[in-house]
RNA sequence: GGCCCUAUCGUCUAACGGUUAGGACACAUGCUUUUCAAGCAUGGAACCCGGGUUCGAUUCCCGGUAGGGUCACCA
């Protein structure tokens, strides 16, 4: 009857549009995908809409649009509210088979106010169910009486339209989150009165915040768009979703979509929830950024420092920044990385020329007067390293090695990373100067030692 | 509270009756061309408790404890 029943297995990515996609979302879409790639299945994005007070557009969009962004796709689509007839016609054969009731009582949300919901009758009677991680679970489900399963007869509630969408869609497979083990006992209820097949149900574990509660937003970003504004990659968001409660049989554990869907076995799934740890979703986005060349990693790395930069007044000059790209990879795990620290000042020194701490200059107990003998004969050495020889950082680092050595490279190099950088901390002083250029470069050293002169 | 699910380093996990309980993230220390970062090396760190079953339990069974989920005219 339903063109799109046939054999093979069939799952269902079903969202209720009623917030931004969630990192769980995210993870039962990965799930869904894994198992229904990996068996040549069907996979149907489902809108579960019929919250019509809370549901949106946008967020249904937010949703479909993230799941993509993961690299993830669909074959097929339905909205639940444009199905509402599906539903009106079940919830007739309900009641004409004599398995629910209209019930006319005052509407809880609207005090005073009547309405006609519609109850199943219940048959009181224990249900049990394999769960393809679980095992069986059964449920006495006297104590859910004759529960509502529309606000009306036209205004389906989630159980009723879950079933039905499930029946008509010939959906095999149920893998969706453990907060569902409790409802899957009323589903099934619903679907033996109406006398549908009962799909293979999983129950995957939930993500955890750190303190082991479910994750929610008041601990956290768990909208996945969240994610992508700071800059995590759908690979490495992938990656991690993927394998957090589901160890592959390889063991490996940086794995592509491919690989994850060739290893993929529903038995594999963890039965306890994991803490979706940030440090190393950090350390996966790591491992994905350094697989980027030079030119991807530009164009990912150098739009939040500029903007950064823009934000507290700081000259921005393009070919500086270029030779930043280098530096900047070797330290960040995500873009947020760079803003935060961009926007503390710790790039400033590469635009701007610093403001050199008179008692910072000198190393730590150098003298003032060793450390104006230092400097100057770095500088002469510097001055003499002919301009093509500046673009590398190794070539001005063996301008200055050797006296460097001799004098002591503490001495001689804490002094000049220092006048160059203006700062306790940053990259080492020959990377510095390449990317500052000689003439910046002399400059710097020059206030420096005007600075200590003053003494 | 009722019902349901779960239980190995701080975190993610391997182990499928016999192991010095392995790996990853994080952490600590050291090394590398001063500092920071990265990298490399090394190190500390776990079988929830109590009963069984067994020659032998982290592993199987039961109980307890703890954590989580769920008890809607939300999904």
């Amino acid at each position: 009857m339903n063109p799109n029943k046939q054999n093979g297995v069939r799952v269902r990515f079903p969202p209720s549009p009623t917030g931004y996609c969630h990192v769980g979302t995210a993870r039962m879409a990965v799930l869904n995908y894994l198992f229904a790639r990996k068996n040549d299945g069907h996979i149907i994005f489902r809108s579960e809409d019929t919250d019509k007070e809370r549901s949106t557009k946008e967020y249904e969009e937010d949703i479909m649009e993230s799941v993509k962004w993961l690299g993830l796709d669909w074959d097929e689509f339905y909205r639940q509210s444009e199905r509402t007839s599906v539903y009106v016609h079940a919830l007739q054969t309900l009641i004409d088979k004599d398995a629910a009731y209209v019930s006319e009582e005052e509407s809880k949300k609207e005090a005073g106010q009547i309405v006609k919901v519609v109850r199943l009758k219940n048959p009181n009677k224990v249900v049990k169910f394999q769960d393809a991680i679980r095992g069986e679970i059964s449920f006495d489900t006297t104590e859910l009486k004759d529960f509502v399963v529309a606000r009306a007869i036209d205004d389906p509630l989630y159980h009723l339209s879950v079933v039905v969408d499930d029946a008509d869609m010939g959906i095999t497979h149920v893998i969706r989150g453990e907060e569902h083990i409790s409802n899957t006992p009323r589903q099934i209820l619903i679907q033996e009165a109406l006398g549908y097949a009962r799909p293979i149900y999983a129950h995957y574990p939930l993500f955890l915040g750190a303190d082991k509660s479910k994750l929610s937003k008041r601990k956290g970003d768990v909208a996945v768009r969240d994610y992508r504004e700071d800059g995590f990659l759908p690979e490495a968001m992938l990656n991690f979703v993927g394998i957090l409660g589901w160890t592959p049989p390889s063991g490996k554990e940086i794995l592509s979509l491919g690989e994850m869907v060739q290893e993929f076995d529903i038995k594999d799934l963890h039965k306890s929830g994991a803490v979706f740890d940030m440090d190393k979703l950090r350390w996966y986005n790591r491992q994905y950024l350094l697989k980027k060349d030079d030119v991807e990693f530009a164009a990912y790395a150098l739009p939040p420092l500029e903007n950064a930069l823009k934000e507290r007044g700081v000259s921005w000059d393009e070919n500086t920044a270029k030779k930043l790209v280098q530096d900047l990879k070797e330290r960040i795990s995500v873009a947020a990385d760079i803003s935060e620290s961009a926007m503390a000042g710790e790039f400033d020194f590469f635009f701007a020329d610093p403001m050199p701490d008179l008692s910072h200059i000198p190393q730590k107990g150098g003298s003032v007067s060793d450390t104006i003998a230092h400097l100057e004969s770095a500088k002469n050495l510097l001055y003499k390293l002919e301009n093509e020889a500046w673009s590398d950082a190794e070539r001005i680092k063996g301008a200055v090695w050797e006296y460097a050595t001799s004098a002591g490279r503490g001495a001689v190099l804490w002094p000049l990373r220092y006048a160059l950088t203006g700062k306790d901390k940053s990259p080492d002083p020959f990377e510095v100067a390449s990317v500052l250029g000689k003439t910046a470069a002399l400059r710097r050293i020059d206030n420096a030692l005007k600075i200590l002169q003053t003494v």
